[in-house]
DNA sequence: TACCTGATGTCAGTTACTGACGTAAGGCTA
DNA sequence: TAGCCTTACGTCAGTAACTGACATCAGGTA
């Protein structure tokens, strides 16, 4: 072990948590989350760009794979089957720690300004998922409006899931979704 | 005329634009906004909650016009035609002054921060659509589906509207948005 | 005339965030 | 092994967003 113990990130993001939870967004200020650390402010803002961040690091490891899983998918399926397919292969990064992500959803909730901060995260996801859906030959305006269908699915299903009240595994409750959108826009 | 000149925050919002689109919405401080508008800093703050508020003023109004219209809607029509009348019932708000709409969606386009704060607006719109719907007898989930439909096409048209390539009024390009999105819903 | 209200100014303070510079461990190379 | 470079962090000073407390003053009201 060098100088530094390592883990830095893990160490921050614990400690913003548990003072997001106690104290609130707002109340709790960087320099405790650093100091509860082992850390500057200073060290904070080098690896998040703001406060808010902080609750988002893992954003960009779910688009990657999502992106991934999309434009990899199976060249038979329909666009929205292979939203779907990605969806549900992607749900295992949430699988494990149900309690952990269930805290930090109460903690978004219960501020506006991380939830913008959300907002633009699944209206990126959506853009990016629009592009894999290019690269699988989805013309404009389809593969938009399926990608953001694909958001749409995936946040009912995650909020449900986070509430509880389906006991289910995650994969199984966006399937659900997607059969239930399925329904409602193909009515005649 | 009393002692302080009326006003304010018209001023302030002028200001704000005209010191945002010539240098940026970052580097232009709320005191020098204040200061054109020949207020103090402290005064801002009274009039908006915040700096980036100053560029969403009008959405409450907005807002409130829909939600009016929606429910006012003749009981007659389904839910996804009371939003479209709706929508284009309030299109006169922007019509006269496309100029002026336009400055401030590019001011927009320019900052992270401002997207943050427009996603959310348009998120809280969708809510409060959704609200009037079932004012209207529509059950979940489907009033909320269709509000979000609704702020999907109103996104749509209002970008082509302000794009320009479309010369129509923006009351007909929501219409023409609203068949697009029905054609790609109902295929088979 | 005295009081009250509403919009503003003044001032001090906290906190988010940034730039510049210093420091120490560990690895790499001559 | 000595020198060097990189990496992760600390220190410090500074800017600007935002807030609370208090003062001011015009106009309306009792």
């Amino acid at each position: 072990m060098g100088r530094w113990p390592g883990g830095a990130t893990e160490r921050l993001e614990r400690a913003a948590l548990e003072l997001f939870q106690s104290r609130g967004f707002e109340s709790a200020t960087v320099a405790e989350i650093a100091q509860r650390a082992g850390l500057t402010e200073r060290t904070f803002y080098r690896h998040y760009a703001d406060k808010r961040e902080v609750l988002f690091a893992g954003s960009t490891q779910l688009e990657d794979l999502l992106v991934r899983l999309v434009v990899e998918a199976d060249p038979s399926l329909s666009p929205i089957q292979a939203i779907t397919a990605a969806l549900t292969g992607a749900a295992g990064i949430f699988e494990g720690r149900r309690s952990l992500v269930s805290q930090r959803q109460k903690v978004i909730a219960a501020n506006p300004e991380l939830q913008e901060r959300e907002l633009i995260k699944l209206s990126r996801l959506a853009a990016a998922l629009a592009g894999a859906l290019r690269q699988r030959g989805v013309p404009e305006p389809g593969a938009t409006l399926v990608a953001e269908a694909g958001v749409a699915i995936f946040r009912v299903a995650f909020d449900r899931w986070i509430g509880g009240a389906d006991q289910r595994s995650l994969a199984v409750v966006i399937t659900d979704s997607a059969g239930h959108l399925r329904a409602l826009t193909s009515a005649h």
